[in-house]
DNA sequence: AAGTGGTCTAGACCACAAA
DNA sequence: TTGTGGTCTAGACCACTTT
């Protein structure tokens, strides 16, 4: 049997050199063998050297043919049914997903959105102060009221006209962002740059009628539908690290996104 | 040593008895033995026996009070990992997540949503009719243009006031709903209950002013901020299943969730 | 130096689906 | 009946963090 089935079934014989399955391991890498393994079918799938439908060889038989035992092999395919890439059933194999995956709703920053969209973002920075915490923000943060918070104000824009107006708080202790990166950047990636890992985020997103100054900012008249984003992201530790309190304009952004069902 | 810890240390001697992770494994339940113990974590958690910053015992001090292999307690410690309410730190140990974690985003419907929440749902259905597919849905769907589908349109209100008009379509050769059952449920547990699994959607989140229509329909007046859904759910093997395309009353209702952090 | 999680092995038996 | 994934064991060695 050779490893890879399209549906109905088989390629042809003498395909075993093609075999996008099988692959040279680096045993001497640090990189473990399980996520070698796993970045392996994964490019598999994506250069469409596996197909949607395709089934994989069953476990016992790549674990010989790739010289890993059974759990190790195991623990590369599940990461990519955790990511939705591939689906198990019991009895008759893993295969390859059908629809178009694209990435799940990730905690990623504006900036990177934009940028990977090819949509060249531009930042101006419009505040970057230090200022006391109103009721909210310290609520959200966890911090006391009155407490010293960095605000930020920025105004992101793409093709030279407004997208977004970003407003964040972070505890003063944490991070004094410089004007000049933030407007080169995302806030995610300068928080990742000073060694803050971001483990989780509570976000809510609604809708509301611009008001004249957000309208004048975004280039919107007064009363226009806008996204409104509201989140605050914490640590490893569960310590509140920021809080963003973002609008953007309906006609130019919308929250896009692949959901996984909870299994 | 106890096997849970406080910051910064330990429990009272003799806490044994008490002890939140220890527990009796039921052996001849087909329920999986990791699937036993992460529930029971989970519980311990929930009721607070386990507080954030808490250490749970090694994994291999574990493994033996419970009488399973290492393994099998990592399965069941990853699947808590995964949910985000615990994080490992190799050196350190495992921990409970300071943070109130909610549950993370679900392909959840509109009606589980309203309900869990407590806002007693109803529904009246609009429409109930097969239809040739327009071209969008047809293309959202992957059918032929002018293939039979079924178009729902159903009004969800709350207390009597209306929150989202909801705008669904699906392969007529799938399913048949029957109104007085979208009337008292939601369309995703009809689904369910047709053995129809779902696996994966994509989905778009964004904002728009009401029509006239719209604003009759949600007694918001014509211009009014609007949210918007569209999403397209696909099952197991990757078939397109359903399609819908919503719109909630913004001063009623907001997307709210939980993102964990990709690693 | 000691203790933790991270990775890996080489088996075993079971449950489920398809032929 | 056969083949698949699902679960589980009892070890091993390594990398990292803290003392």
């Amino acid at each position: 049997m050779s490893p890879v089935h399209r549906t109905p079934q088989r390629t042809a014989p003498g395909d075993r050199a093609l075999d996008p399955v099988t692959f040279a391991l680096d045993r001497s890498s640090p990189v473990p063998l399980y996520y070698q393994l796993a970045r392996h079918l994964e490019a598999a799938i994506q250069r469409g050297a596996l197909v949607p439908g395709d089934l994989l060889g069953n476990e016992v038989d790549l674990s010989v043919r790739l010289g890993l035992s059974r759990p190790t092999v195991r623990q590369a395919i599940q990461s990519l049914v955790d990511k939705g890439l591939l689906v198990r059933r019991r009895g008759v194999g893993t295969q390859v997903v059908h629809s178009q995956v694209r990435r799940p709703l990730e905690l990623s920053s504006l900036y990177d959105d934009l940028e990977s969209a090819g949509q060249g973002p531009t930042t101006r920075v419009l505040r970057n102060e230090r200022i006391a915490a109103p009721a909210d923000v310290a609520a959200a943060l966890g911090l006391p009221e009155g407490a010293e918070v960095v605000v930020l104000e920025r105004l992101r824009s793409t093709h030279g006209r407004p997208v977004a107006f970003l407003r964040n708080h972070l505890p003063a202790s944490l991070l004094e962002p410089g004007t000049v990166r933030l407007e080169s950047t995302g806030l995610y990636r300068l928080l990742r740059a000073a060694g803050i890992v971001l483990h989780s985020a509570r976000q809510s997103i609604g809708a509301r009628a611009a008001s004249a100054e957000e309208g004048a900012l975004l280039q919107e008249p007064e009363g226009a539908a806008l996204l409104t984003m509201r989140r605050t992201a914490y640590d490893d530790a569960g310590r509140p690290v920021e809080h963003g309190s973002h609008v953007y304009r309906a006609s130019r952004y919308a929250f896009d996104f692949q959901l996984l069902v909870r299994s």
